[in-house]
DNA sequence: ACGAGACCTACAAA
DNA sequence: ATTTGTAGGTCTC
């Protein structure tokens, strides 16, 4: 067992309302955080383990190095003396720079909410969602695989993929923990077969020509230079990204034009790359949830736009950003995240949950019937364990499915 | 341009 | 105990 330097507990001072940790973490933006009994945190970023805690009132981190991360090196007698090693130095930095903490998201709240109604309604339940700075190979990767696929999945996938070939950076709490492997590591041609005996399943062969592109290009200076140059990579200086239009900003559209050369990557994959891989905050990716939003809530789904065509795909892009501004692709995930069962609960508090007959008919459903199927008790139901059963949501069930749930 | 199918798999629901 | 539906799409006719 290797020996490892843990730094100690350290704080940054964040209120929830800046970011909601719990949310952040497990809206299906990043896929690689593991959460503990004591509601740490983990993950492997940067050669180190980083782990993070939130209270009330603050952030707290601290990362765990390998051996091999600090031993060439000897500390200075400053450091020794304050019992700070140097590789805990840039630690704080990754934090601000990882969970993206530069933007004012309380400020960007009021003004969504100033602008549309149904932000302003939705939002109060999910605050503090920030859009990660991710690394964007990783964005890459964890959206290529993201395709008709759930976001457990698409988790157990990239463990697996880091476990068979990232490099192991350490354990914590009898965890071991691998990092992102590099493009080059997935060019051998054995590469997507064993990737689909690992059951990725087709995208097995889409992760491994998009390594060979991506690794062509000298690892991932191709893709780094795509990135939006206000929100550069750590140690680079920020420069101007130009004037915002209507279809986003001209280094976005780029950035989106070359994904889709990449194979796997759609226009959907390619906005959630462009959005948390590589800062551009006009992006806005366009599924199933956010279809049913756009439809539900912004009066998408007749007419020119009635089916989610490329030409429907890019007017709700623009709907959006026409209503949030710059930053379209942070409030969008602020109502994605509201559309996810993983936070149904919190949508059922103060909701009157109707009986809907379920009447498959040709006919469009209006507003009030779309809002109430969402609503149905069946759905609701997969969201919760027996004993943290909504009260009014219970009521509704027929007995029946519960005493089936029993037996299993 | 637009619409239909096929595509891997794990996991819940019936 | 099996079968069916589904999950943050993309590619190919």
């Amino acid at each position: 067992m290797a020996r490892m330097r843990t730094s100690p507990w350290r704080k940054i001072s964040v209120n929830l309302a800046e970011l909601c940790l719990d949310t952040t973490l497990r809206c299906g933006q990043s896929f690689r955080w593991k959460k503990s009994e004591d509601d740490v945190w983990s993950c492997a970023l940067h050669g180190r383990i980083l782990s993070l805690r939130q209270d009330a009132t603050h952030l707290h981190y601290r990362a765990k190095f390998p051996d091999s991360a600090y031993e060439p090196l000897t500390p200075s007698p400053e450091q020794k003396s304050t019992g700070k090693a140097f590789e805990e130095d840039d630690t704080e930095a990754l934090v601000q720079h990882y969970l993206n903490l530069g933007p004012n998201l309380t400020d960007l709240y009021e003004q969504w909410s100033t602008a549309d109604t149904n932000f302003k309604n939705k939002a109060p339940k999910f605050t503090g969602v920030r859009i990660l700075r991710q690394d964007a190979w990783e964005a890459l990767v964890g959206f290529i695989c993201s395709s008709n696929n759930n976001i457990i999945r698409i988790s157990q996938m990239m463990e697996k993929l880091c476990l068979h070939y990232g490099p192991f950076i350490g354990e914590v709490d009898s965890r071991r923990y691998y990092d992102m492997p590099a493009p080059s590591t997935l060019t051998a041609p054995g590469v997507e077969a064993h990737l689909r005996q690992l059951g990725f399943g087709y995208r097995a062969k889409y992760l491994h020509r998009t390594a060979v592109m991506i690794s062509e290009e000298q690892e991932s200076a191709w893709l780094n230079s795509l990135r939006n140059p206000e929100s550069p990579v750590m140690g680079i200086k920020a420069t101007d990204a130009g004037e915002m239009l209507p279809g986003g900003r001209e280094g976005y559209r780029r950035a989106h034009e070359e994904l889709l050369t990449l194979q796997g990557v759609g226009p959907k994959v390619a906005d959630c790359i462009c959005l948390m891989g590589l800062g551009w905050g006009e992006a806005v990716p366009v599924d199933t949830h956010v279809w049913q939003i756009a439809q539900r809530d912004y009066k998408f789904g007749r007419g020119k736009h009635s089916s989610l065509t490329k030409a429907t795909y890019d007017a709700v892009g623009d709907k959006f950003r026409s209503l949030w501004g710059k930053e379209a692709g942070w409030a969008h995930s602020v109502l994605f995240t509201a559309d996810l069962r993983a936070f149904a609960e919190r949508l059922s508090k103060n909701i009157e949950v109707k009986e809907v007959k379920q009447e498959h008919t040709e006919t469009v459903l209006t507003e009030t019937q779309v809002k109430a199927e969402i609503l149905t008790p069946v759905r609701l139901k997969r969201e919760f364990g027996e004993e943290e059963f909504p009260p009014i949501a219970v009521k509704k069930i027929d007995a029946r499915q519960i005493k089936r749930r029993r037996r299993t």
